[in-house]
DNA sequence: CTGAAAGCGCTTACAG
DNA sequence: CTGAAAGCGCTTACAG
């Protein structure tokens, strides 16, 4: 009626409708892709869509049929390498999918915090992908409900998810295992691990194969040092260690760590590799171009995120039966900071 | 009526209003803090939401009332530390006031591809933060609606934003400015500068600050290095940079640019600080422990990020007048990778 | 202070 | 193949 006004409104699928000459119904089946409309009328619907430039309201979309085509990634951080490339990871299956994403960030693992966290996320959403490295993640997954569609991307599990959980996760216990035995077959009597903050309160994933791997090996397993995530963090380990003369390797939990070891090491007047060899875990892009460049195992984090939306979609769609599954393999990527120890 | 049933349906305002006794209506004014509202009454409906456990549809809010509570960051990237933090500051704010927020990265700054990404971010939600340090962010801005709230992060830019766009950035113009001139007053006769892809076609205000200092100084202004962002970039600049003896100081658009221009000197046997100073933009955590540690400018990405988010929340529910600003000035940091050139 | 009506822009059965 | 009706869960005037 109001064709020639110039209301600011979006056309609504009601403005097509009479603008075609169809009820809003037609219109409905045409964006919908639903076969049963004549071809004839699909065209003069689409003409009228172009002409008005139509866009559905996702919104309206959502609230009237249930489904709103989007996801929500629940996350301590969105800084740290993984994390963010994760988030990356999602975001680009989403966007194929046409799916939109939301973050939410995890101020602390604090109980109310998390509660609050995950009943916000899941209540304007599809479905929940849970970054859960760390214990607010953990807390996360936990604390969703369990109607709710999520997927948790996670460490390597020891046992296998519950059946009503999907995870995804590539298996970092198998690469903490290479990597240190990478370096035990240089010739090293011994690998420390610098540990990231667990998730669970069970022994992590990487913490479990680098201790396999020197049980293996039949070396004496030392004590793993727990420290934070940041390259701080891995400063006040490498310092410690720094004191140790019979440390002579160290594996890292990431990349941030190593460097924090590296440049502890550096000013107690310890070389990398010439007294310590360094291994880090996640392969940063500057990992490569810091001096000494560093060993470090390279995971597929986008890739990653990329299994944890296709399976939440999976879910959300129930168009394939869908399965836990692990991302590509980790792979040790071997650079200038690590040798043979001084003794041999 | 079915108050002892076990379907799984979220309660609504409807049912709760049941339970209560009174129409949802009155939900409706409780829920949304209305004073006309008797206490008891409230009392005897917020007991029924405790009850039965009602939270209110985002959806539905969003769909009979117009705004949505939310708001979509528009990125070309979420890995790169500044732009990670910009996200996670509008995060913060956004949670703060009980905002979602959604993220959007653009694949490139091709036209049609950044169409359909400001299409698709613009259409389900209240306001726009596009991010738009590089082309395809500033592709991004430019092809926004008119009519649609959107606040960029930009570079300085060299006028004011227009009067219908609201901008926030750092004065990295001034901080360029600052940190070259810091390296003159070493002594150093000249200083390069490896540029980030600038978002403009015009001199980018980094690249402007830096050459401001150099014609303040009455040095010569050496061709600026063109080069992505990541280090792979920096490498290659500085591997060029290496072959000229001439350099004594290069300045870098940012920390990994850095991080990799040290590399290249280092592998040409060029020391830095002793042949070459490098500075760096952006603080990123690990440039303090990198060896030589990175002098470089830090800058408050999250601040920004906030700051985005309370101007575009001040845009959406009109409170305030709102007015562009930038946030928090940035600092120089000095490490131990400048120092006085050799010939002094 | 509170309720009955209409509507936001779609979809989902139900008819024909 | 297409339309008329009802509804998703809220809000926004309009009455009283």
């Amino acid at each position: 009626m109001n064709v020639t006004g110039n209301t600011r409104r979006q056309p609504s699928i009601r403005d097509v409708a009479t603008a075609a000459g169809v009820s809003h119904q037609t219109v409905s089946r045409v964006i919908n892709d639903h076969p049963s409309v004549k071809s004839a009328t699909r065209e003069r619907v689409n003409r009228a869509i172009e002409e008005l430039g139509f866009r559905r309201s996702a919104t309206a979309l959502a609230l009237a049929s249930g489904r709103s085509q989007s996801v929500t990634v629940l996350t301590a951080n969105t800084t740290h390498h993984g994390y963010a490339s994760v988030l990356q990871g999602v975001e680009e299956a989403a966007r194929k999918a046409a799916y939109g994403v939301g973050i939410s960030v995890l101020e602390s693992a604090d109980e109310q915090t998390v509660a609050a966290a995950v009943q916000r996320a899941g209540d304007s959403v599809g479905g929940l992908i849970v970054i859960a490295y760390d214990p607010a993640g953990v807390a996360a997954l936990a604390a969703a409900d369990p109607d709710l569609p999520v997927v948790g991307v996670v460490e390597t599990p020891a046992d296998p998810p519950p059946h009503d959980r999907l995870w995804v996760w590539t298996d970092d216990r198998q690469a903490a295992y290479e990597a240190t035995g990478h370096l035990l077959s240089l010739g090293h009597r011994n690998v420390h691990y610098v540990a990231i903050p667990s998730g669970t309160r069970r022994v992590s994933a990487r913490t479990a194969g680098w201790q396999r791997a020197l049980e293996d090996a039949g070396a004496a397993v030392p004590e793993v040092v727990h420290e934070g995530w940041g390259p701080e963090s891995g400063y006040a380990a490498g310092s410690r260690l720094a004191r140790d003369p019979e440390v002579t390797a160290v594996l890292c939990g990431n990349d941030d760590l190593a460097l924090g070891v590296m440049r502890a090491l550096h000013e107690a007047g310890r070389s990398v590799p010439g007294d310590v060899s360094v291994v880090g875990f996640d392969d940063a892009p500057h990992s490569a171009f810091v001096t000494p460049t560093l060993t470090t195992v390279r995971l597929d984090f986008s890739g990653l995120g990329r299994s944890a939306f296709d399976l939440l979609h999976g879910l959300l769609t129930r168009s394939t039966p869908v399965k836990p599954h692990s991302a590509a393999v980790p792979e040790l990527v071997v650079r200038e900071s690590i040798a043979p120890p001084r003794h041999l």
